[in-house]
DNA sequence: CTGAAAGCGCTTACAG
DNA sequence: CTGAAAGCGCTTACAG
């Protein structure tokens, strides 16, 4: 049945019990060269798969699904989210609706979490997942050396892994989901200096994590500057770099007390990670909300003083979809073999007042 | 099975069958009340009824979706998307990625396009549509009374509707997809305060159509205003509003030759419709990149003069989103019976040269 | 009012 | 190397 109707064509879709007729075979036969399962002489299988080239047979995910009767396990690794480190509380609900989901499909997912502070917490962790054996594995590599040789272990076994918030150079896996923390560093800055006076300084802030080198933070800062240098001569900003540990008592106040004395004239404040929060906050007890301030990520603190007004903008690269997209990632593969792109970019995302009651996740 | 891990619990799912079996009935008969079949007895129903209750059943919905013998035909109706009109290839696109992926749920679509300028095409697609009977349709209701009685004759027929890019009021429909358009334009004045240098002034710019008085692009120009308003008293702006027929001859060269003339301090142009290009041209064949432009929808003409900087900011609402879950939104009511949320608002993405690469759609 | 059976398109043992 | 058959969870005539 073909049924022609502007510039659309509907017909019946393509089965593999068609192809087989075409062929004069059976659809496990199909099946066989379709999946590679060998078992299938040279001459059929070039036939079927001239067949299936005409015919731009595409697969009923529908019954693919269905008809999958082995339950696969996903096992997620990622830091635990908590008030020093809100961020990853955001890809977990993203997770959670995967899963959700993927109960569909057979999938079920396992989360097992870490200390972000504690190599070992992570280590123990990794030990769990491999003993567990899991079809897949959903990895947020923050220890960069453990993670790549985990990440070995899990090649030696056949089980895929898909990277969460971040890359990992020279190792194996399935997919990567990450942000190209440098542009983001840029575009920081490229509102810094849109809405900034001339003639004023600005503060870079880094706050410090006891154990923590987390790389992208300082790919942030290094694009921040990197931009700044290059606006400075139409406006004449300059630009200090302050770090400060807020597990020491009395920070940041301590810190940025003394920065603003020894530098009253600073009218911008960047903060690399997602801790923006502590800065608006010091800033209201210290009337100071005009400065511009600029961080990253929609965690609940931040999301207040977005909205009061004290944080200008933050920088978000949807947490939730990038875990979300993990698991799928994950599940169309082992399910569908389907395979993904190797590095897939999360958004650099622009979020105000105006538009925060609208943004997606 | 029940299987305990770290926070989860991974278990059978509860199906049709099992539900069946411990109400000592045939599938059959728990289907009948799944889906208010009638033709139950009383004291059956509700035995099945608590069952569903406490056992938390959830359809399988690949295996909904394969069982599913009924084809659905939505039908589409948008506008052509030209030169003089380029937002509209861009739900399309959504629109036909949508296409793809429901094709396992046995459902097709048929676009009807119009000429935006032309009420008659309007109505002549209309009839067409009518007269095919779709299962559903998805409409760009841009002649509202029209609109409005066709929806009254598609109510009337049973059959559902979901409205893409703007609402209308009083009007029956499944789900309407819309942009907030008064706070994109706070938004757009917002960025535009905090760029501009104090004592200058904006240029407010509407780029009319023959025909068409596009509701959502005065709601646009009255949120600019109107944050506009607030913000002056600290920057000392002023505003001027300008309409200009793009298809006139000279245009728009000419009017804004006039406009800088009369005032030479303009140093910021807001453009409510998605033609802001034609406006970078224009200041880039004056020498006048400099002066900040605002526009909206990231159309191949804007994109090109975003990644140049002649454009600043453009603010985009995921069209191809819009187009994509609209047909989604459809086509999950018509198989799985799902009733989607009445108003579905667009995000409203800022959009730069450095984050332009990472944009999602 | 209710049940038994066939079928959706695919996968997977099993038998030859 | 290949085919026939059963099964995934749901829906849908059909028979009683």
């Amino acid at each position: 049945m073909v049924l022609q109707v502007h510039h659309r064509i509907v017909t019946h879709r393509i089965r593999i019990k068609d192809i087989a007729l075409q062929a004069g075979v059976s659809t496990g036969t199909v099946d066989r060269v379709l999946h590679n399962r060998g078992e299938v002489s040279q001459a059929t299988r070039d036939k079927i798969l001239s067949l299936i080239q005409e015919s731009d047979y595409t697969p009923n995910l529908a019954a693919k699904s269905l008809a999958n009767r082995n339950p696969y396990r996903i096992a997620v690794l990622i830091p635990e989210g908590d008030v020093t480190n809100p961020y990853w509380k955001m890809p977990l609900r993203g997770i959670r609706r995967a899963a959700r989901e993927i109960r569909d499909y057979n999938t079920g997912i396992e989360i097992y979490r870490f200390d972000m502070d504690s190599r070992s917490s992570f280590q123990t962790r990794l030990t769990e997942v491999l003993k567990s054996n899991p079809a897949g594995v959903v990895l947020a590599p923050v220890f960069q050396d453990q993670a790549a040789e985990f990440l070995k272990q899990l090649n030696d076994k056949g089980i895929p892994c898909v990277l969460i918030d971040s890359r990992l150079r020279k190792s194996n896996y399935l997919s990567a989901f990450g942000q190209d923390a440098l542009k983001s560093g840029f575009l920081a800055a490229r509102l810094m200096c849109f809405g900034i006076r001339p003639g004023s300084s600005i503060l870079l802030l880094k706050l410090a994590r006891p154990d923590g080198i987390i790389h992208h933070l300082s790919r942030r800062a290094k694009g921040f500057s990197g931009y700044i240098g290059k606006c400075t001569p139409s406006k004449d900003i300059s630009i200090r770099t302050l770090t400060i540990d807020l597990t020491a008592p009395g920070e940041p106040a301590a810190s940025l007390d003394k920065a603003m004395a020894e530098q009253p004239d600073i009218a911008g404040i960047f903060v690399t990670s997602s801790r923006a929060s502590v800065v608006a906050e010091y800033m209201e007890s210290r009337n100071k909300s005009e400065i511009i301030l600029i961080g990253y990520d929609l965690t609940e603190a931040n999301r207040k003083y977005l909205k009061n007004g004290t944080i200008d903008f933050l920088i978000s690269q949807k947490p939730d979809d990038q875990g979300y997209n993990s698991i799928m990632t994950l599940c169309r593969y082992l399910v569908f073999k389907l395979l993904p792109v190797r590095i897939q970019y999360s958004p650099i995302d622009i979020i105000t007042k105006e538009n925060i009651d609208f943004y997606q996740t």
